[in-house]
DNA sequence: GCTAGCAGTCAATGATGTTGATTGCTAATA
DNA sequence: TATTAGCAATCAACATCATTGACTGCTAGC
């Protein structure tokens, strides 16, 4: 069941005219802003049509009228205008760059701050798992006799050292050796599978048994703290949330808070966006406790491989034009770094026609 | 000018109740509760008393009275009760210590939830700058023909590692060579001073200078991002906060929180605890946009080291006895700790007389 | 030095009325 | 048939006002 032309104009307008005001949007201000040519009257009509059709809801009666999730759905599918950035935005995003810039945990981090900035929303960012990351190499260095480092390096760079007391002396041919044979067993393969090899391997590697074990003991111990979740999600700007007075009741607030506190509950809702580029959930949608959330949400990657997701968290009038602009540019940034070398190709970001708006 | 005994336990009780129930204490309530055989009116004249001499403030004639924050003060050095953690709470602290421990930053980690979750407040933690840490090892591994790992070890630990981009071929043995030198300019000596050595060293290390500049250069990456102290300070149970009347107001809570975000405004205030065993700083001291706001910090040591530096951010009518209490169990259980194994040695953590209280 | 009692103060509460924005409906109009 | 003008009804928001009750400070007497 489609809606007229005119039904969709209309009920474009009251998102966009909820989303920057948060308040119940009525007929008369919607015939004077956006329909001219139509009276109050006339509209009412319409939008008496759309709430039946479960677009919209009233607070009360005698009030103007509020988006239901659906509205949001049908708005950020069709409804809504494609936002370029002004080069005001664009300045911050390139302001942010310009500084060196090192390992892509650092790029997010600072991604993190611009769109939290840009957008005035929370912005999460998540750290991708690395249990398919692929083995390139594995070292283990000898640091005085009794202690070593084991250094595992997968294509995604070095994923954790540890220092290892050892029980005896051991030479350093011998940890060289071992090294380039447990390496040699586990090149190219993923992460994963060196904690469980194919019985092949598992020969290949038995005379070697003793660091093989020790490799294994701190795969376990990083894929267990990859497991909790945490300190792989990092928030930004989360007293931004306070600006907005879907949040003005303290216990509104609260319950939002605890959520974003538990960053391992926050984990999944932010990573399960798949293969997609962007994931936008609205509502309930969000997940418990941020049933008045939206969540929006864009892979980044470089060379194809994703390198962390990234988003923000808002009311659900969320500014969804913006906020999607901004994960974009950003989005084409990162992917045009090139990693390890901290150098910044000039990109074009699009956009920014029109002249910067007044702060 | 010393207060009369009387005195002190009436401004005590006054304490006492008043970070109980964030209420206005009436003369009527103390009568009955801390001090029977006296009458209301008795007490009035002495709370006028203390009033006078800036102890107490009534936030409108008619009303109770609340304490100042030099009462606060006073309570911490005199007047306040030393409390003892209950069994119960005990063994929160035990239970999280009970799982595999690694690293001194997981330590931390599980301290910070620990204390944010035992006293309801919200947990600070910092780690500590590795300035001045000894360098105790430098490595050059190789990866593969172009690329190699630096690794700078101190007294504190690993502290940084990083894939550098060869120009060049470099065999193995020179990259050995080349550590062996530079290290050993710079056994036993602090980070820093590997940043400007003084000139015997720097003729010594003239033969190597290009490694030299790698090291150098990773070091200067690192202590900038140690210099915005950001990722050094970690929040624990922000959302706790909103727990108290005194942030039930949402602008209130937004000054609060917008002080939490930024984490490197937090720093300062949290670390230059300097060598003092407990920091508390109340009200104004606390620093700005926290003036309302309480911090106790406690400082970990493990064999006389600084380890981390943690505490509570409160409300100003904070549970003073109870955050010490905890601040001082979880320091005795980490100066306990032997780093690098993992084995938790048996700790008396003092008190729990009484029995459990109910939940 | 302590206390009982009383008058004064003031936040908090709730009842009441007013205002103004906005709707739905209906009848007139294009 | 689609649109519009006009009107009664609704209801949140606000302001006003009186009431209540929890305090205090003060004074006079024990």
């Amino acid at each position: 069941m489609a809606l007229s032309a005119r039904k969709e104009k209309i009920l474009r307008a009251v998102v966009d005219n909820y989303i920057n005001t948060a308040v119940p949007v009525s007929s008369k201000e919607l015939a004077e802003k956006h329909m001219p040519g139509l009276s109050s009257a006339t509209i009412r009509n319409e939008l008496s049509a759309l709430e039946e059709m479960g677009y919209l809801v009233q607070p009360h009666t005698s009030s103007g009228r509020v988006p239901t999730s659906d509205a949001y759905k049908l708005y950020v599918d069709k409804l809504m205008p494609r936002r370029k950035l002004t080069r005001s935005e664009l300045n911050v995003i390139k302001k942010y760059f310009s500084a060196q810039i090192g390992e892509i945990e650092d790029v997010l981090k600072k991604t993190a701050k611009v769109l939290s900035e840009i957008t005035n929303y929370t912005s999460v960012t998540v750290m991708p798992k690395m249990h398919d990351a692929l083995v390139k190499n594995i070292k283990f260095v000898s640091l005085d006799p009794y202690s070593m480092l084991v250094v595992i390096v997968t294509d995604g760079g070095v994923i954790k050292d540890t220092v290892v007391e050892l029980d005896e002396s051991i030479s350093e041919e011998y940890l060289s050796a071992a090294a380039k044979f447990i390496s040699k067993a586990f090149y190219n393969r993923p992460l994963f599978e060196v904690l469980d090899p194919d019985n092949a391997i598992k020969e290949e590697i038995e005379s070697y048994r003793t660091f093989y074990a020790y490799v294994t003991e701190i795969l376990e111990h990083y894929f267990s703290d990859e497991d909790t979740d945490e300190g792989r999600v990092m928030l930004e700007g989360s007293s931004k949330l306070l600006d907005y007075p879907e949040y003005s009741d303290v216990n509104k607030a609260k319950t939002l808070f605890q959520v974003l506190d538990a960053r391992e509950k926050l984990y999944p809702l932010i990573k399960e966006s798949g293969e997609m580029d962007f994931s936008i959930k609205i509502g309930s949608a969000a997940g418990g406790g941020l049933e008045d959330c939206a969540i929006v949400t864009a892979n980044y990657s470089i060379d194809g491989k994703t390198v962390g997701t990234q988003g923000v968290i808002g009311p659900i009038r969320m500014d969804y034009p913006l906020v999607i602009s901004v994960l974009d540019s950003i989005g084409k940034v990162i992917s045009s770094l090139p990693l390890h070398k901290g150098q910044l190709r000039d990109v074009n970001l699009g956009g920014a026609d029109k002249e910067d708006e007044k702060e």
